[in-house]
DNA sequence: CCAAAGATCGTG
DNA sequence: ACGATCTTTGGG
C-alpha cells in the first residue's frame, strides 16, 4: 500500500505524459497513501475524491485554491484512495502550445514547473476527469485527449524529501524527482504545517 | 446555513 | 510576506 504507492511515484518519473497536444516528461511528483495518508484528499471519502478509489491509472483532477488545477495519477487497489501528484515536467513537444497556455515565452524550464503550471501547460481539466491514462488510441489521427507515455527503461538518479504545501504529515519525504533537472519546483513548506523537527 | 481551508503561484 | 479566487468540506 505505502510502499506501493511510492513506488510507482518513483516509476512516473521520466515517463511521457501528453495532454491536449502537448507532451512532458515527468521530473518531479508526490505520492499520496490514500485513506491511510492524513495529507491525502482520499483521507476520508468524499464525492470530490470519488475517482481515487477507482482502477489505477486513471486522472484524478482538482482545483487548487479556486486558481489551478492540479493532476494526479490514481495508482490503485481500488477503495484504497492511493495517488500521484505530477508537481513538473519538461516539455518535449508541443512548446509553442505549451507557451501560448501559459502565456509566457522564452524560459521553457518553467513551460510544466508545479502541479499547477503543469496541469496549465498540459491543458487539464476538470473535463478531463476520470480518463483512462493507459487507453490505447488508433493512430493517424491527431491525439487531443491526455495519455501517459510507455513506461520509462533506465534507471534514474532519484531524490526525496518532504510533500509541498501540505499541513498534515509535512515531514514525509514523499516527494520525488529527478536529481539535478532544472524543470523541478522548489520546495515550499505549508505556513499552516508544524515546525519542522530539529 | 455559514465559515474556513486549501496537494498554488506570481509578485513585492 | 501576501493576495487572487472559488469549490468543497465540516460544523452548528
Amino acid at each position: 500500500m505505502a510502499a506501493d504507492v511510492v513506488r510507482r511515484a518513483r516509476a512516473l518519473l521520466g515517463r511521457t505524459i501528453t495532454g491536449h497536444g502537448v507532451t512532458v516528461r515527468i521530473t518531479e511528483v508526490e505520492a499520496y497513501g490514500g485513506m491511510e495518508d492524513p495529507a491525502s484528499h482520499a483521507f476520508t471519502r468524499t464525492p470530490r475524491s470519488e475517482v481515487m478509489y477507482g482502477p489505477a491509472y486513471r486522472l484524478y483532477v482538482y482545483r487548487s485554491y479556486g486558481i489551478h488545477f492540479c493532476a494526479n495519477v490514481v495508482t490503485g487497489p481500488t477503495e484504497i484512495g492511493a495517488a500521484v501528484l505530477l508537481r513538473s515536467g519538461e516539455v518535449v513537444d508541443g512548446h509553442d502550445l505549451a507557451r501560448l497556455r501559459r502565456g509566457i515565452e522564452g524560459r521553457d524550464v518553467q513551460l510544466a514547473r508545479g502541479p499547477g503550471n503543469l496541469a496549465q501547460a498540459l491543458g487539464i481539466t476538470l473535463d478531463d476527469l476520470g480518463t483512462d491514462l493507459l487507453a490505447d488510441h488508433p493512430d493517424g489521427e491527431h491525439f487531443t485527449g491526455v495519455r501517459l507515455g510507455p513506461e520509462h527503461r533506465r534507471r534514474l538518479r532519484i531524490a526525496s524529501g518532504p510533500r509541498v504545501g501540505v499541513s498534515k504529515a509535512a515531514d514525509v519525504p514523499w516527494r520525488f524527482w529527478i536529481e539535478g533537472d532544472p524543470t523541478v519546483s522548489a520546495y515550499r513548506r505549508s505556513p499552516r504545517a508544524p515546525a519542522p523537527p530539529p
